[in-house]
DNA sequence: ATGGCCAGCATCGCTGGA
C-alpha cells in the first residue's frame, strides 16, 4: 500500500497538477493538506473520474485536509476533527484495509513566542493525546501530513540559522519526540537517504534551485509497520514547473500484513 | 534545467503561509 502526503497549498490552484501526479503515481491512498475549501466545494467528481474517492474536512481560506482512497480499497471509520481545537478543519481519520491513517495539518506557529506559536505546541500536545487513544483501538497507525516540524539538524538546510526559528525551536522538536515515543517511527530514516533531502523551499529567494528547504512533511508508522514499510521517498521533481506548492510529496509504501 | 513569492479575499492592500 502506497501512501502519499502532500500539502497542495490550494486544491483548487493544484487539482491538475495533483491529477497529473495520481495518473502517475497511482498512490493508494493520499493525504491532503491546506485544500482551503468548503465540503460543498470539493471536486469529487474530478478525483471520482481519476478514480479516487475523497474524504473532505475542510473550510474556505485557511486550513482543509483530504483522504483521497484509490478505488478499490475502502475507507471506514472516516473521523475528522481534535478534540478543543474544532474551530480550524486540521485533522482526518479513516480506517483503510489493517491500517489506521491519521491526516493532519499541523499549525505554522507564525513564530516562536506569538500566540500562534502557543496554539502550535498545545495543538501538538493535544494531537499526542489523540494518537495514544488511538493506538489503544488500532496496533497499526499511519500518522502523516505537515507536520510543520524539521525534527533533527539534517532536516534543515542551515540548522545554525534556522536553530530556535520556527520549525526548529527545541519545544517543537520535543512535541515531535513525544509523538516518536508512543510508538512511532519516522519512516523516512528507516533507509538511507541522500542527504539535503527536503519536502518544502521557500518560494522567495531561489529557495528551491539552492535547495535552501525544510523537511516538514512526514509518515509515522506504529507498531510492525515499520517491519512493512519497504521505502519513504520525497518526491522532488513534483515542486518544479508551472505552478508548483511550495511542499513536494511524500510517500511510504508499506507491504501487504 | 528547477529560477527573483503565492493564494485568497475582496480589492486596488492586506493576512497567512513556513
Amino acid at each position: 500500500m502506497k501512501i502519499t502526503t502532500w500539502n497542495v497549498n490550494s486544491l483548487n490552484v493544484r487539482l491538475p497538477r495533483l491529477l497529473g501526479w495520481l495518473a502517475v503515481q497511482r498512490p493508494d491512498v493520499v493525504c491532503l493538506q491546506e485544500t482551503k475549501l468548503d465540503d460543498d466545494r470539493f471536486p469529487h467528481v474530478e478525483l471520482e473520474a481519476a478514480g479516487y474517492v475523497a474524504h473532505a474536512c475542510g473550510q474556505r481560506t485557511y486550513n482543509g485536509v483530504a483522504l483521497l482512497v484509490r478505488r478499490g480499497l475502502e475507507a471506514r471509520d472516516v473521523s475528522s476533527g481534535l478534540a478543543g481545537f474544532e474551530d480550524q478543519k486540521r485533522l482526518i481519520a479513516a480506517t483503510v484495509d489493517d491500517v489506521r491513517i491519521v491526516c493532519a495539518y499541523v499549525p505554522n506557529g507564525q513564530s516562536v513566542g506569538s500566540d500562534k506559536y502557543a496554539y502550535k505546541l498545545a495543538w501538538c500536545k493535544a494531537m499526542a493525546s489523540s494518537l495514544a487513544r488511538t493506538l489503544e483501538r488500532h496496533p497499526r497507525v499511519v500518522f502523516a501530513g505537515d507536520m510543520n516540524i524539521a525534527p533533527e539538524a539534517r532536516d534543515v538546510h542551515d540548522p545554525v540559522l534556522w536553530e530556535g526559528s520556527i520549525h526548529f525551536s527545541e519545544p517543537e522538536r520535543a512535541a515531535f519526540r513525544e509523538w516518536l515515543a508512543l510508538g512511532f517511527v519516522d519512516s523516512f530514516r528507516l533507509f538511507d537517504q541522500p542527504p539535503d533531502t527536503f519536502s518544502w523551499w521557500d518560494y522567495r529567494m531561489l529557495s528551491f534551485p539552492k535547495n535552501r528547504g525544510l523537511r516538514i512533511d512526514h509518515i509515522l508508522l506504529s507498531g510492525d509497520l515499520r517491519q512493512r514499510c519497504v521505502s519513504c521517498t520525497i518526491d522532488r521533481n513534483a515542486r518544479k514547473g508551472e505552478k508548483p506548492s511550495d511542499h513536494a510529496p511524500v510517500t511510504a509504501e508499506l507491504a501487504l500484513g
